[in-house]
DNA sequence: TGACATTTAAAACAATTGTTTTATACTTTT
DNA sequence: AAAAGTATAAAACAATTGTTTTAAATGTCA
């Protein structure tokens, strides 16, 4: 199938030159024009393709984000498998850090996955249901779950919910407010100050400012 | 000066309605028709008072947010100045906490605060340098400088502002991911779970997850 | 090869966009 | 009260928007 194969490439470089732009510029911000311009084809072809202009962005996120998002879970689970051992609230974070700041993406497609993921999440819509239902749920459950079994004392359900929404806050934060991070320390978003965040993450996850002492049940 | 005043009654019903669909929207998400519409005046109002509409959206940030941010700067030392004692770290992220979520604001005001500053976060442009030179560099500066006098032991620059883009990428996080926050939580984002947040935000920033004990000097 | 379906291309569509123009009302000042 | 300055209103502008239509090209399969 040669015919469904060429398809395939036009409607997949739609695809991803629509996530690119939805992600900077947010739906109404970026035109079907633009969009097939950098997708280098005709402006019929997103309407042949994907109806119209709206069911365009939401395939990005069945098409794109999801699937992404499904496998930075799974490497999440890899890194924490490799760890020992595993079974330590550090291992945990260390792990989920990695996979959400260094994972199997390009930095580029980073970027993009949180800004569009961010964007959706202030003004819930179509694509925020499914954001929220096939990426955010099953990750928080999955935390949940492994944390509690590697954190010693009994923790309330509600405490701990808390908790990964400030680890996921601060990994969210520094991918999204890279601009500001990047200002703010003058070091160049690479590979190596990736590094240096993985290690804050996980130090501040632990310890927090880790100033005076914790006492036990506040 | 009647005329003066008038004057600016519908010039303030455009700004404040124009903040409100720009932060639930986007600039491009949003058509002058629809400020006009809201603010209950004519549409040549906008291009008489602002020019055009890009500097109505600059104007935004120069006569409402940017104001604001630093209104709700002067009461986090306030808060401060009101704890006894002020000079320990736990002071300091309380009275910042308690400043930004709870603050000045009707929790309205907040939502569109926050929706504002973080579009602008990712996509650097004019309205990004009014927000960093205004809003984000003297807030650090002054965190920088209270934490470090209270924060006994020797800590490098660089850490010291992870640590702080750590609380506030959760204080942020806490107020932008409302929806998803009160969907995992079941709690309405009300006075009452707001309090809760915030002794949250104390406790993770002092302690993270309070598990297992802090080395000294990792 | 020839009939058929599928894909690309170009042109045209009505609707909406930000902005400008022109005219009318209202205030202030002389 | 007349004049001048300021503010509101309504209509019109060209440009851009998403979408549709119509035509040409390309591929598939008998």
């Amino acid at each position: 199938m040669k015919q469904k194969n060429k398809d395939a490439i036009v409607k997949e470089r739609i695809l991803n030159n629509a996530e690119s732009l939805f992600a900077q510029k947010g739906f109404r911000g970026v035109t079907v024009r633009e969009i097939i311009n950098a997708a280098n084809c005709n402006l019929s072809a997103v309407n042949y393709y994907f109806g119209n202009k709206k069911n365009l962005y939401l395939e990005v996120f069945r098409a794109r984000l999801i699937p992404r998002s499904q496998s930075m879970c799974e490497r999440f689970k890899k890194f924490l498998g490799q760890r020992q051992p595993s079974d330590s609230p550090a291992a945990v974070v260390e792990a989920l850090a990695q996979a959400f700041l260094e994972g199997p993406l390009s930095d580029d497609e980073r970027r993009c996955h949180y800004q569009l993921m961010v964007r959706e999440m202030s003004q819930p819509g179509e694509a925020f249901d499914l954001v929220f239902e096939h990426v955010m749920q099953p990750l928080l459950q999955d935390l949940s779950r492994r944390l509690r079994l590697v954190i010693t004392e009994e923790i309330e359900e509600e405490r701990l919910i808390l908790n990964i929404e400030s680890i996921l806050g601060m990994i969210i934060h520094f991918n999204y407010f890279r601009s500001v991070i990047t200002r703010f320390t003058g070091h160049a978003y690479d590979s190596s100050f990736k590094k240096r965040l993985i290690e804050h993450i996980i130090d501040f996850s632990l310890y927090g400012l880790g100033v005076g002492k914790k006492e036990v049940l506040t």
